[in-house]
DNA sequence: CCTCAGATTTGGATCAATCCAAAAACGAGG
DNA sequence: CCTCGTTTTTGGATTGATCCAAATCTGAGG
């Protein structure tokens, strides 16, 4: 008591310096290095020894500075994610995905909104760089250097590329067949007896816009309607599809159906036709993509092709969590299989040989 | 050349180890603190000697470690965002305003999604602070600690609250102001000739949902309608508003009007009085809050409060850069107001004195 | 009591930056 | 040429963990 000036463990002890694994090692009777063992809970130490030190660490209320065992150890559990558009309710359930996987891996994600912006996507990826985290999950923006992907493997960054690719095979991906969705789209309005399809949108070079191109052309193709065929490039909005399917509807043989590149233009289209005084499913048939929960809503109820975001965002997850178990495993690319939900938008179907659905048999609020 | 048995230059010399200031110190022939003060761009660096070093560390092909750094200095220009559910549109948004503050103060952020969960969001927390992250911004779960905004003080851990709160005051926060919303739509619904007004949704105490009852008493007795007037408790999904409201419309004095704790309600409880085969805004009013992309798309078009999630997050984010840069400032709240958007659903307003609103004027797709 | 293998534990070096007090360089005025 | 006050630059200590080779402990078998 006499010799001492002040007691060790005075109250705002902990204020001047954080406790480190040496005052646990102190605490506990125990090295450094015993302590850092039971943090990372090796088989090595001894159970009776384990449990002390576990005491000591509650005790002094010890907090794990991850920073500092990022410094020497190779892993730091952390992981980048880049979307273009946090705001669409399809990225938001996808990003719920990834987090539902990463939480069971005990990991974090940092995560960035590139709004398509390439720019933004460089800095974001650089600054993952300098933290040092273990794996990328990148939905590429419009424009994305093809070139990025060999960069980032010279950068030893694992990358899983999202719903888009961009540069060479082999990398991992993970996404849906979108060719295929498109495909079942104009299968089923073949089946209605539709011949004039139309498909609306879709304005840049991706890989997901490519695919989707060509499912349309290749069914049509299939179906003998080379003649009909017919794409209309643009934008991929509410507005986008209001003003397009106006467009359409005032030519002489007009459509009986359009193909949308996804529901925010298919509800939009469905809004230009009632605008019109048409009514969907029933002067021209409207089906999109995603099956966002709005499309059930909708009035008439959206067809559409389902991707399952959260889904993706789970395929995605773990791929990465494989890529950074094994850097150097062959690259693996995830593609899930895409649904019609058939509802309104896309009228009874006389032909079809299952029974027509009912609005109320698929009303899935 | 003889006298060296390697070239320094080795073209895999970055794969053993990595470039660190003291390579780039070597290079432009100063020492590594010279070059730290570049990096951190210093006035007491000599231009000339910053254009050097600057050219060395281009050259090197140099990056910095962000963990390394933070181990000495106290900021790591990262932050902790948690919100309960990612797949939201309304959370899109708000992440998305977020986003956009911290690029700009080079800030990154890590995302959880609590999923309303105390157990998830608490590890989370406690992952945040071995991360040593400046700052939190926190959608507090359901059922949060009222105790846990003090814990996150004596960590010395500045926390942003936002769209919720708990604990007590003072502290940051960022929100709307949720009463004054549910009081502009009793208002105009009184206005419009409305007495039997119900408010539908709300099932746990959160701060948000009590305000908006608040609101709702207040201005019914403000108008004496006191012995009408009903909250009807429960979740707040699309489910609940479909179900609510069919519920409400089998009494035998019918509600005139329903004000929903949400769109998502909202929109199911149009989808609910249309199942009856009763038309929204005709047989009964409905008007929810947020004014998601989706209100003004619906048919009719839904009326809502707009809650504008996305100046919601820039508010919060930039009030956790403020909290930052000076910790023992007073805490602030942020409270934005929100605006009725009047739409279809609510009906035509006879009584109005200003002229009643068409669908077309404001269905901006 | 000794030996030895297997199970535990340990200290010193290391990771890559920042901090800080002190040294060096510089330019103007005497 | 010598001060003196800025302006720049610097080396050593420090941050808090992990790695690794070597030391120590244990208990069974001879």
């Amino acid at each position: 008591m006499t010799d001492s000036p002040e007691t060790p463990s005075s109250p705002r002890e902990s204020a001047r310096h954080s406790v480190t694994l040496q005052d646990i090692a102190a605490h506990a009777g125990v090295s450094r290095s015993t302590v850092s063992l039971v943090l990372r809970d090796s088989s090595l130490v001894a159970d009776t020894t384990r449990t002390r030190v576990q005491a000591s660490i509650k005790a002094l209320g010890y907090v794990y500075n991850r920073g500092a065992a990022a410094l020497r150890a190779s892993r730091t559990f952390t992981l980048g994610v880049v979307v273009y558009d946090i705001a669409n309710p399809f990225f938001g359930a996808m990003v719920a995905g990834i987090d539902s996987v990463l939480h069971r891996e005990n990991y974090v994600s940092f995560l960035a909104n590139s709004e398509d912006s390439p720019q933004r996507q460089q800095r974001f990826l650089e600054r993952m760089r300098e933290q040092r985290v273990d794996g990328l999950l990148l939905c590429p923006a419009e424009g994305t250097d093809p070139a990025l992907v060999s960069r980032l493997a010279d950068w030893n960054l694992p990358c899983v590329q999202v719903l888009r690719h961009v540069g060479e095979p082999p990398f991992d991906y993970a996404g849906t067949d979108f060719e295929l969705g498109v495909r079942q789209a104009v299968d089923h309005l073949v089946t209605c007896g539709h011949r004039r399809i139309v498909f609306l949108g879709g304005d840049a070079e991706h890989s997901a816009t490519q695919a989707r191109h060509r499912g349309y052309h290749e069914a049509m193709r299939a179906h003998g309607l080379d003649d009909v065929h017919r794409v209309i490039r643009g934008p991929v909005t509410r507005r986008a599809g209001f003003d397009g399917v106006q467009r359409l509807m005032q030519e002489s043989p007009r459509p009986t159906a359009v193909i949308c590149h996804n529901d925010l233009m298919a509800l939009g289209a469905m809004l230009g036709l009632q605008r019109l005084g048409l009514t969907p499913g029933q002067d021209c048939a409207v089906i999109g993509t995603d099956d966002i929960e709005e499309a059930a809503l909708s009035l008439p109820a959206l067809s559409s092709v389902a991707t399952h975001p959260y889904a993706i965002g789970e395929e995605a997850a773990r791929l990465a969590m494989r890529r950074i178990a094994d850097p150097d495993g062959t690259r693996e690319q995830v593609i899930l299989t895409p649904r019609l939900h058939v509802r309104d938008s896309c009228g009874p179907c006389t032909a079809d040989a299952t029974p027509p659905r009912r609005c109320t048999d698929v009303v899935d609020i």
